[in-house]
DNA sequence: TTGACAATATTGTAGGACAATATTTTATAA
DNA sequence: TTATAAAATATTGTCCTACAATATTGTCAA
């Protein structure tokens, strides 16, 4: 299980900042950095061998995405949901998906967007079960990044990479059972087929349902997969 | 007519970064950069008298935040939107405020927030002609953003200020006429009745409408306002 | 005028330094 | 022993200088 990760290795000259951004973003989602963990920027700079410039900067990004916290004088913390925030978010990215499922239905009869489409979701159709977890979260991440792609609206993509969805999943991903993910992927099935029979309204009502069923699922969870409210 | 913008004077020891972004940011606002316009480190630092790291922090704030980007090796250029660009934005915007407006009409029972809310738009009252246009767009981001918090969804606020309202506005504020100005002020109160009547779905019609006829104006104005499709 | 080249400007990064703040450890008192 | 206070250490926030990489501007010849 070797997870070459540690591959940044390519420090093109100019722009270290995004390199180091996109492995620590890795990291996180991958677990090496967990939820509540903090960021030192000595550590990162004798693992990396960049200065704490560029460490900086790219703690700056992710602290714009979502993705960390940064404290005054306590540098960088790995962001952790509290259950609010959580259904929030939630809240949010149904309004989101459904606009992106609506319009994505609108996009099937243009040739080249359905054929994008359908190759991007192509595995959903595979109805053997998922191997691992990890595989589960990544094709579920696929899954909505097709539908927002499919939207045609690039705004709508920029936007919705700012949900954090991939801090919620890191953060409920040890409680997934073998039949939610099932569930999820008949869901998954049902929505692909609305929106390729361009059936907007279908597409909609069966995304929120997913989505309503997710929320539903995180309320469920043990609180201690959640940060603290304050 | 004297802006007293150069008052950031507040050099509280730690934490310069959020203060320069606030200076940036409200510079851009008003229109002291202008969109397309480069921002150079050097002409900053002696500006604002601070080393080049706070400097590049802020950059890297507001380029998160859509307000600027960041070209490699060209460094910070204050964002002017496509026509495209803002159509997308605008279409995303309308669900975010289409939940924030039906959600606010459900939480106008609670006293706190009803009075907070009432608070907020109250200027929207006054029936007398607004003096100057940054006067209005000032007005109308605070109207927006008090349906934001009444919402009471803390992530939802988050999202909707990167919105990028603030660049459409000053993208298009010479542009702005007084009937324009009129006719949206006339729509706010509208909005506002439907919501203090927790009428949610009346609020969320309202809004759309508003939205979608604000989308109509955009679309209706020369193209020199916008940046050139790539 | 145009193109190639040189000069200049600007950014990206490194590394060292230091004050301000947080955290941990140690010493002291109850 | 436990709790509190003080000292020691760690970490961040900022500044400075320096230099390579890249971009922009200016100059000169064809």
């Amino acid at each position: 299980m070797t997870t070459t990760l540690a591959v940044i290795t390519a420090p093109r000259p100019g722009q270290k900042g995004p390199g180091i951004a996109d492995y620590l973003r890795a990291a996180i989602r991958n677990g090496r950095f967990a939820p509540g963990q903090r960021l030192i920027e000595a550590d990162l700079t004798s693992e990396l061998d960049v200065s704490r410039g560029p460490v900086r900067e790219a703690f700056r990004r992710l602290a714009a995405e979502g993705l960390i916290e940064l404290v005054p004088n306590r540098g960088a913390v790995v962001r952790r949901l509290s259950m609010t925030e959580a259904l929030e978010l939630f809240e949010v990215r149904t309004e989101l998906e459904a606009l992106a499922a609506r319009r994505s239905a609108g996009n099937m009869k243009d040739p080249h967007t359905r054929a994008r489409f359908e190759r991007e979701i192509a595995q959903i159709w595979d109805d053997r079960p998922r191997l691992s977890t990890s595989g589960y979260i990544a094709e579920n991440r696929r899954f909505h990044s097709a539908i927002m792609t499919a939207a045609g609206n690039g705004q709508l993509i920029k936007i919705d990479e700012l949900m954090q969805l991939s801090l919620i999943m890191a953060q409920i991903s040890s409680s997934l059972t073998s039949d939610v993910v099932a569930a999820s992927l008949a869901e998954h099935g049902t929505i692909a087929r609305a929106i390729l029979d361009s059936d907007a309204d279908r597409a909609e009502t069966a995304i929120r349902d997913h989505l309503s069923r997710a929320a539903d699922f995180m309320k469920s969870m043990p609180e201690n997969v959640f940060r603290h409210e304050r």
